[in-house]
DNA sequence: AATGAATGAGCGTTCATTCAT
DNA sequence: CATGAATGAACGCTCATTCAT
């Protein structure tokens, strides 16, 4: 019961303060705004949360959590690295959609803060983030994926764009339908990265000079 | 003479706000640092700045201006959108790998601030970055890149991987060879983006120029 | 029963809060730690004291009592009012130095407290300190001490000098041995304040008796 | 001028601040309070003293250096300990009847207070003191006062006293005549310590029993 | 009787910014 | 023009105290 209902306080103060660090900016929302606007004296916000700082490390906890978890799920219905990269585009974009306030403390005000590597809120996200790399790495081995790219790249690209896309989205509201962007985003990086059966290996640069002459040569 | 020195002065005081941003961060930085390092009174950075975050906005204006122009100049040399979209992603890591004070003003206390898309910085920022969606689009004219292609999203993936990579590399010092994902980078994109069936390679700078001749006189 | 547990834990409370003033200080000191440190609660703690200074001024009444019951005991059986002056001092040096978190407290945070001086814990030190007045005063009468000498001045010195030495030992450590002090402190007042000319020694308690009573025997 | 100006508005600060630590209590009192009452903003006053502790310990600086320099001055036209201690005596007692503010703080809130031991006004003080200690010394090396006194124990008696009368003066606003127990006081300790032509030797109980009956029988 | 939980009321401290010289 | 000095306006955080069970 008690448990219960100071668990339902946490969780409000920490959806009230995802809000106001939204839509007020970090170190511009005060302590004092959360606990007006959530009803829970700020007293008792430190009964929670021991510093501001704090607060905001704690948000990505919860909300990461179910993402990667949803995407561990998904993940291990699909078939194909591809597909699986698809998939997990689409979840993030989905989940940043839907948690518009999270997306912004995430884009804006996390990401970008040394402390914030520390924290075990970090912790979660690496280790979510690392699904992405295994399954880039499990397409090089089943032939899917070329051999001779680089998945700490690839990953970046797809994070990168991701993040771009986002923080312009929860910054000016454009693009308006990031969920259409995550099939050509996907087609793009997949087209450059797959093994293809026509002629899909002498665009890499890596590969010696020769070899792409003899199958221009043809 | 006078204008000489308050230029000087000028430009000593951005510089040294950059420094002290990139070490400390915007908001824990403060105006009497700034004051102490560059040996100019915090009065006198009134003088020339009307407040702390019109500081901070200043900075970008020249930093971009030159990696604009030089963009510019190289592009005017160059044949070829995917050549030209690899000089651009060369030319950005290279800037900011060449003034990482800057890049981390840019990438932690600039992108993410609303405030900044109203400021002539901005401005000059995002005529800048047009210029990439213009190769992309010019790609498409000349048959380069795919037709049904969205420009607006493979610009997004070129900056996102880059703000991503530069990003960490501000926060963490890692990936320590910046420089060494730019080709794979661009290559990745280029085949994601480009028409096949007809040679697509000819202007791919690491390929040796009778190579390019021999198709382009065909 | 349910009484003697009351009563044993409103000990408790005092004990650990005399331990936590005297090593914290008060102001310093936070009914949490006492709750933590005797595991009772804070609210429980406000069972038994009205308020963080009433605790503070409920800790002299036990201790004071018994010293100055002690002292009175022992006032009884010594003859002469410099014997008893010097059971006194030791009296009191020998009380704190067995309660050094008790001599800190009284020394650092109730002697120079003007809320203190309406408590029922003043009231009793005060009526102990009364004691030694009539002891002068008694000195005076028997001709043992001079006619002209001020009561309250004499009083005064010794407990002034009790003070100073407590107070520098709670604090410093210094000096190591405060009971070696007694005798020389004691020596000296009294053979300011004695009646000479006639023989002022005869109660002195190192004295081999029969010095004396060759003395008085003369 | 400016330099002027400073020092009269720190002078002003210092003034208030023992004033309202006098009335209120150093933890009572509040650094609004001060700067309402002297009219310098608060940001100001830490723009002269760093903390609220900080300022309290500037308190006794300048006021100590005063009175120990005065006291310097003096000993040094005064001839024999006895009156040298007397003049001591007479100038502590009547700084602090001059100064009850200053007074209050030194006894209330700066002699208890073991971070103040760290000080430099502390320092000035234990200097300050240990010129009482070298008059008690000379004392002895003349043959003014016995040689077998313990000139700390001596020290801590007249400056415990002087601390005790203070204390209560400023706490209760008696003993009204300060001044009028200088003599007694003075009195009653030389005649604790002096050599005394008639047979002062004896009652010093350190020193062997035939000496004393040598110099009884004789 | 005992306590876990909640909070009201404050306060020291910080700085961006302005002013007077 | 340059600056040393002054300050207004906030805000995070702490705890003694109370309440509900």
């Amino acid at each position: 019961m008690s448990l219960n209902k100071m668990e339902i306080r946490k969780k409000k103060i920490l959806h009230t303060a995802t809000k106001i660090f939204a839509q007020r900016g970090f170190k511009e929302a005060t302590i004092s705004e959360i606990a007006k606007d959530s009803k829970i004296s700020e007293a008792s916000i430190y009964e929670y949360f021991s510093t501001k700082e704090g607060l905001l490390f704690s948000i990505p906890a919860e909300s990461s959590r179910v993402l990667f978890d949803t995407m561990a799920f998904h993940l291990k219905l699909i078939r194909g690295a591809a597909n699986k990269l698809r998939a997990i585009v689409f979840l993030f974009i989905d989940s940043y959609r839907n948690n518009p306030d999270f997306a912004a403390v995430l884009m804006l005000y996390l990401k970008h803060n040394k402390k914030f590597l520390d924290t075990t809120g970090h912790t979660t996200i690496k280790t979510g983030i690392k699904q992405i790399t295994r399954v880039i790495e499990q397409g090089i081995e089943t032939g899917e994926f070329k051999e001779d790219i680089n998945p700490y790249l690839i990953r970046s690209m797809i994070l990168g764009t991701i993040e771009h896309l986002v923080t312009n989205w929860v910054m000016t509201g454009n693009p308006k339908n990031l969920e259409e962007l995550v099939d050509p985003l996907i087609d793009t990086i997949i087209q450059g990265i797959q093994n293809r059966g026509d002629d899909p290996i002498h665009w890499s640069l890596q590969r010696p000079i020769n070899k792409q002459d003899s199958s221009n040569g043809t």
